[in-house]
DNA sequence: GCTTAGGCTTTG
């Protein structure tokens, strides 16, 4: 009967019969945010291991992202309903099939074991609690979870490759195939940052900031692939940029019909074309301990919070932008420098 | 309509 709930069995990853159907619960050791494919779905590219160490490839195809198992980091456990055991080459991999599900958890041990899914009703019982228990404690002493510290924008050193935990300020295309994202997380970096020059027409989001703001946004050009995830995405969204490139030296950056000139000694960053590396964007949800902990221990989302440098309308943009002007000329007038921003500001005044 | 990808020796 439909009421008897369905027990579910779970197949050890040494324990894979070629050609069956299984249910398996595994820690990610890598893994790839759902890209398109040649084909007509998305592809989530992921590889996951169990107390019997094997390491095991699974590629889900899916057409709706917000299907998709939600992966944020290295050491997530993931539980997988209806796959089926392939071979490719020499090796076991594993693939969905119909009636696939995914849920995923975060891998730290003593955290709520809290169910990540876009399902509404899934099955979850004391026995999938103890899985996820065991897989922590077992993932935490082949310590699989990553330890360091994560980087931010004041400990990322120059030519780095790192994940960035971030908030989304304001966009803009910069040409077909480069978007730039402004973004911050709360940390001041060392390094002078580079500036990029936009149309305000093509900003979303406010299209500048105040010198202290200005200080504390780094500046994110996504490339090829890359563009059409960025398009998705919303000012005030928080985002991990994965294998995002820090570089410091002289920038060539696309847009404003190419007069953008070579800055020295700024830091840029890159995310590259393709998804090799585990290259990509993810919006965080605000539940996420990331979010979280952004927002508790920096005070700038507090201090300047999004809401506050959101340029509204009317009477109270005029006001906020003739505010931002006298501070710009009295924190400028000594440098005797009048630059782009201030003269896109005056034009924005006159526009209101 | 039943494939798509099958990490990875990055870099504008």
């Amino acid at each position: 009967s439909a009421l008897i709930p369905a027990k579910y069995v779970y197949s050890r990853l040494d324990d894979l019969e070629v050609g069956t159907r299984v249910n398996v619960y595994g820690v990610v050791v890598f893994f790839k945010q759902p890209f398109k494919s040649s084909g007509t779905d998305y592809c989530s590219s992921l590889k996951i291991t169990d107390q019997s160490n094997q390491r095991i490839g699974c590629n889900i195809f899916l057409s709706k992202l917000e299907e998709h198992p939600k992966i944020f980091q290295v050491g997530d456990i993931i539980r997988m309903h209806r796959v089926k055991v392939c071979r490719f080459n020499d090796s076991v991999s594993l693939i969905n099939t119909f009636g696939f599900s995914a849920v995923t958890f975060d891998g730290s041990k003593g955290e709520p074991v809290e169910p990540r899914t876009s399902c509404q009703t899934i099955h979850f019982d004391e026995e999938d609690q103890r899985m996820v228990e065991q897989l922590r404690a077992w993932s935490f002493n082949q310590a699989l979870l990553p330890t360091a510290p994560s980087v931010t924008l004041s400990t990322v050193q120059p030519s780095a490759y790192f994940d960035l935990s971030c908030q989304l300020l304001a966009k803009a295309p910069l040409d077909s195939s480069c978007t730039l994202l402004r973004v911050w997380d709360g940390t001041k970096c060392p390094h002078p940052l580079l500036k990029v020059l936009v149309d305000p027409e093509m900003t979303e989001g406010p299209s500048s900031f105040s010198p202290e703001q200005e200080n504390l946004i780094a500046n994110v050009l996504v490339y090829d692939n890359h563009v059409e995830v960025a398009e998705q995405l919303k000012p005030g969204d928080f985002l991990r940029i994965y294998n995002v490139r820090a570089v410091l030296g002289s920038s060539k950056v696309p847009g404003l019909a190419g007069t953008q000139t070579l800055e020295q000694d700024h830091l840029a960053f890159h995310l590259h074309r393709g998804t090799a590396y585990g290259r990509g964007i993810r919006v965080l949800p605000q539940t996420s301990p990331t979010v979280q902990e952004l927002k508790s221990s920096h005070t700038v989302f507090n201090k300047h919070s999004f809401a506050q440098t959101t340029l509204g309308s009317g009477y109270c943009n005029g006001t906020f932008l003739l505010l931002l002007l006298l501070r710009k000329s009295q924190l400028e007038y000594c440098h005797n420098c009048w630059d782009y921003e201030t003269s896109a500001i005056i034009l924005l005044l006159f526009l209101l």
